[in-house]
DNA sequence: TCTGGGGTCCTAGGACCC
DNA sequence: TCTGGGGTCCTAGGACCC
């Protein structure tokens, strides 16, 4: 690229933007919510894996003081009290109602990005748009009326700022769920800021909170006034683009390309304590074969995977382990053979006999597009190999799509596979599965 | 009894090279 | 006795997101 192409690019970066955010209400919640008309105005939850912990609550539930994150067994009582509705996730129907508001957000902007399962940012900025609040609700209402799905728009001119927007929108009725923060006076914007706590800035967690608060900074608008050179140092250059977003600026750039990932993980604690090996190599198999499907669907190959394995860190009353490893594979491979191969090599060495196992998983890095792959002039591995073996997976990828999940695996994965995930409350697959189409009486 | 899973980015520090 | 310094690559760990 000349001098000239990357000023230019420069120039583009610091030009001032008009991004919209748009944010579905509670999305697991309103997902079941289309499904059952009964349960409209009630108070529903969503549960993490193994039905575990709450991971969507419906504005009622929060009302009640559920916690995101909070474990079902400690809110157990007010389940009873106050009859509110309980879902195990339902990740096949969340996606695919995902897909659907996608769909819908697309006609809106050339430039969308789906940035994660329930938000997407538009970039409004050469759409000329007159009215921005009357565009956010035409938004809203189309959104609604095709997928069923409530969503709140926050729009203004860095991602930052549109967030704080979707979560004064959220908080305030009153703005109808649309905020648009682009033409504000600089008072008017600090105000918001000012109302806005510093745990609720995007990208301030946990540990910047606290660290911020001793410091006096707590709220979004200390923030935005802070000392960039402390902040960077305290912070890092990340914290730096959050303070410069906060004044409007734009650092963080709509992403409309989908970079293939560098890692791809699969881990998942048990529906009950393992002990025997076998019962370890089953579960970690069947992570490992979703995790290659994962990289063959990227067009990728890798050549490292970690495994790693741990017992029940929150009863403190056994003996406790935990223990990772890294193992490399010597040619670049997608092949599910190989890697099960691999990652049961590197469980035989962390598996200690005795201990209960909680969680199990594994993570394939030193991820590679499959045409990098150099054909290795004297070792055992050829092209020609390669190629012999992706076809065979782009069968079984195929077989598995059309007719579902494990219409084909590798024995290793297991028949009884005992270490399963608890899911008791699942709702149908309304949208993808034929049997579980919704029932109108 | 029961406590999620899948990602990204940044930095510090060690190994190695010239 | 004296024993450089800068660059790059890699990894582990820590922060964050939904």
């Amino acid at each position: 690229m000349t001098k000239i192409a990357r000023l230019d690019e420069y120039k583009n970066m610091l030009r001032s933007r008009v991004i919209a955010l748009i944010d579905c209400n509670n999305f697991y919640v309103s997902c079941e919510r289309v499904f059952d008309a009964s349960i409209q105005t009630r108070p529903v939850i969503v549960l993490s894996n193994n039905d575990g912990c709450v991971v969507a609550r419906s504005n009622e539930v929060k009302k009640l003081g559920v916690k995101m994150g909070q474990p079902v067994f400690e809110i157990e009582n007010l389940i009873k009290t106050h009859n509110i509705h309980v879902f195990s996730s339902n990740y096949s129907l969340y996606a695919d109602m995902s897909n659907r508001v996608m769909t819908v957000l697309a006609q809106f902007s050339p430039t969308l990005e789906a940035y994660s399962i329930d938000e997407a940012f538009l970039d409004l900025t050469d759409l000329n748009i007159p009215d921005l609040t009357l565009f956010g609700k035409e938004v809203k209402a189309k959104v609604l009326k095709f997928t069923g799905i409530p969503v709140s728009v926050g729009i203004a001119t860095s991602k930052t700022l549109t967030k704080i927007a979707s979560e004064i929108v959220k908080k305030n009725p009153e703005y109808e769920g649309v905020l648009d923060l682009s033409f504000c006076s600089d008072e008017l914007i600090d105000e918001c800021l000012s109302k806005v706590e510093i745990s609720d800035v995007w990208g301030i967690g946990p540990q910047y909170t606290k660290f911020l608060t001793g410091y006096g900074i707590t709220s979004a608008r200390d923030l935005k006034n802070a000392n960039e050179n402390w902040i960077r140092r305290h912070l890092t250059v990340v914290g730096n683009r959050t303070v410069l977003e906060l004044r409007g600026v734009c650092c963080i750039p709509i992403a409309t390309d989908y970079p293939p990932k560098k890692g791809i993980g699969r881990a998942k604690t048990f529906g009950k304590e393992v002990s025997k090996h076998s019962d370890l190599e089953e579960s970690v198999a069947t992570y490992i074969s979703r995790a290659a499907e994962k990289l063959r669907e990227q067009g990728s190959v890798a050549t490292q995977i970690t495994v790693f394995v741990r017992t029940n860190s929150f009863n403190k009353n056994i003996p406790h382990y935990s223990n990772s490893i890294s193992v490399r594979i010597p040619y670049p491979t997608s092949f599910t053979p190989d890697l099960i191969k691999y990652a049961l090599s590197g469980l035989k060495l962390i598996y200690i006999e005795g201990y209960k196992y909680k969680k199990a998983g594994v993570y394939i890095t030193k991820i590679i597009p499959e045409e990098f792959i150099q054909p290795d002039l004297f070792g055992e591995y050829s092209i020609i190999e390669h190629h012999r073996q992706s076809r065979l997976m782009l069968i079984i990828d195929a077989l598995n799509r059309i007719y579902g999940r494990d219409t084909i695996f590798f024995a290793v994965q297991g028949l009884k596979r005992n270490w399963r995930m608890r899911q008791f409350r699942l709702s149908n697959r309304f949208t993808t599965n034929i049997d579980e189409l919704l029932t109108v009486k």
